[in-house]
This record gives structure tokens, sequence and C-alpha cells, in this order.
DNA sequence: CGTTCTATCGAACGCTCATTCGATTCGAAT
DNA sequence: ATTCGAATCGAATGAGCGTTCGATAGAACG
């Protein structure tokens, strides 16, 4: 039974690659049978269908991204919680090779029930940085939705030009990056403050 | 051949759209042909392949960012020329619908020299925001790339969260955005000017 | 009227896809 | 020693894929 768990993760370490790497539409059972070194009917006794493997892939993947940056903002002051949130999650993009991907283009592709839960717990994990920021300058709502999208947007796109060897470490990244919104951040809420 | 260039550019609205929806491995040549009421043998009258379908739809959507947001930021003080360039980008990614998506995820699909192009155009089009930037606080280059790697994250992930009941329309979105990126950008440099 | 060219089609080709079936190996339990 | 279940496989199934071929209708032109 432990021999199965391994080799089930191992399945999907190959399925997530490959998803990362060509898409999920671009990526054939018998690809995930070839890298997992077993043949396509084999494949089948530890997945039940393209479409449960998209969606194992996807579970393990938002397990990794909440253990390591929603449970790293757990205490502490609000501003070193945001900063917190920020290094687990930009960690998880730049460290995990492309598996990121598999999230941002491929969760798409979920269908049924699958994909409720799925989103349901991109919902979540939004909202986890919704109520962060509001914490920090506790207004409407409104802006701190607004404020969590363009968080998100900036980490998100980071991996499409990011380059270790010129943008340093990824420590040193998301505090630039935590930098750089918290200040547009607050001088914002200032402004709107001012003229309100 | 007027009739030709006119059937051409319902073909490629067909494509474009279903790429956008779908994505393009998951669209087939027969959605295609079912979407522009004509047989598949026809299609090709028209399109000599379905990677040739997404390049052309790529280079025509390229044609329409640039002229949106590059064109209206060329005259100027920096300042106004980088809120229309935001104006601009945001615009067309809010308001054509979901086909900003065909290059954000289905450009890495083309092959060959067609994705030479592609990419090449990118790249210009990231640079045009680099140099931009660095106009306007004209320190290291390696600054300047950040940022606008910060900045295109900002936009480019607005379609995800934007709905217009709820965030106002996009010019105003725009305004918002801009100002929240130029105070964290120039309060960053700020920053770094005094620990330097 | 005959010819040529444009735009279109039905039908097929060869291939790959996701999925399934029946059989086999092999270690562990009875 | 026999049984059993877990893990694996080769081969097939039916559907859909991108692409091509040969034919056809009609407009344009000599």
């Amino acid at each position: 039974m432990q021999a199965y768990d391994q080799r089930f993760q191992e399945v999907l370490d190959c399925a997530e690659s490959l998803f990362a790497r060509q898409g999920f539409h671009a990526t054939s059972m018998r690809d995930i049978a070839r890298a997992a070194c077993m043949s396509v009917a084999g494949l089948y006794y530890y997945l039940p269908s393209k479409q449960a493997a998209l969606s194992f892939v996807c579970e393990r993947i938002f397990d990794r991204l909440e253990s390591g940056s929603a449970a790293g903002a757990a205490v502490g002051a609000p501003r070193d919680r945001l900063a917190a949130f920020v290094r687990g999650h930009l960690g998880y993009l730049l460290t995990n090779n492309l598996s990121y991907r598999v999230l941002l283009h491929d969760m798409q592709a979920l269908d049924g029930e699958s994909s409720q839960g799925a989103r349901a717990r991109r919902r979540r994990y939004f909202h986890s940085l919704v109520d962060l920021l509001a914490e920090l300058e506790p207004r409407e709502r409104h802006r701190s939705r607004m404020a969590a999208g363009a968080l998100f947007g900036m980490l998100n796109w980071a991996p499409t030009w990011y380059r270790q060897d010129r943008d340093g470490d990824v420590e040193a990244l998301a505090a630039r990056l935590t930098e750089l919104f918290l200040s547009g951040f607050y001088s914002d809420a200032l402004l709107a403050r001012a003229t309100a």
C-alpha cells in the first residue's frame, strides 16, 4: 500500500511535468505512460482518466502552494505576514520548474465537479490575500480586491521574465516586489483618502 | 480580391474566438470550419494549415495591440505616455472578449519560424515599456526591466478578476492601476537611492 | 460559345487519441 | 501447494484528428 502510493506520486510527477511543459491537451496518456516507464494500460491502474490526472495534479499543486505561502503568513504583524505570503507564493512559482503553468493555463480544461472544487480552492486562496490586505488598510473592500488582483498579477507574471542570473535570488525579488507593491498601495490609499 | 480578404478575416475571427475560448490544441479545424459555415476542405482554401491559422491570428492581435497602446504612447510627457500605454494595453485586454488569451496561452504552441517572429515581436513590445520606464526614472536598466515585468503582470492578470459591474469602466481602472504602480515605482526608486 | 479561374465541397487517408478487455506474472496468505 | 489479489501488459476499439484529392458550380473573359 505504501509502494502503491509512492508509484502513484511518481505517476503524478510525470503527468505534472508534461502538462506544465506541453499543456494538458498537447499531452497524451501515451506520453505520460512513457515518462513513467509503464504501458498505457498499466497507467490506468493508477489513473481512472486523463481528466482525473489533471484533477489530481491540480490538487497537489494547491496543497504545496498553500503550505508554502498561506501557512507562512499565519502569524505576526500584517506587514510581515504579507511579506511571508509573497515570499511563499513567489518561491513556489520560481522554484518548481514550470508546474505553476498547470494552474494558470490548464486548470480551465477541467470539467464537471473537479472544476468546481478547483475553482473554489482558487477563490479561497485569492481571498486569503484580499483579507490580508484589508487588514493592512481597512477601507472599502473593493480596494483590497483590486489590490489583490494587482499583486497576484505581479507575482504570477514573474516566471515569464525572471532569470536567476540577472534578477538575483528569489528572496531578494520577493522583498523588492513587496516593497514596490506596498509603497503603491499605501500612497494610493493616502491619495484616495485625501480626495475623498 | 476584396471579397476574398473579407472572407479571410471572417475565418480568422472564427479561429481567434475558438482559440481564445477553448485553447489551440482543443480546437479542431472542423470546429473552425463549422464556425465559419464552410466545409473543412473549403477552409484550406484560406488557411494552409492549423499552425498558419494560429500564426495569422497572433499577428493580427499584435497589430491591434500595438496600434492601441504603443501608438497612443508616442508623444507627450513620459508620465502621460505611460498612462496612455496602460490605457491602451488594458483596453485591448478587457474589450476584445478573450482574444488576449491566444497570446498569453497559445502562442507557445507556435513552432518553426512563425514562433521566432512572434517571440521577437513580444520582446519588442515588452521593451517599449522598459524604455518608457527608463525615461521616467533613468537609473539602472535592471530596475526598469523588473518594473516593466511587474506592471505587465498587473495588467495581463486583470482579465481574470475584472468585472465591469464591480470594478467600473476600463478607463477608471487603467487610471487606478497607473497610480498604484507609479506610486510604488517612485517610492521604490527613492528608497533605493537613499540606501545606495 | 468555350475556356479559365475562383470558391467550394464530399469523401477519403493515415494517424493518434482515450479508454477497455482479457490475460499474465508474482509475491503473500491460507 | 494452492489460492488470491495486486500490478502489469499487448492488443484492440471506435472516434476524431489534420490534411489532401478530385470534382463541381458559377462567374469572368476571350
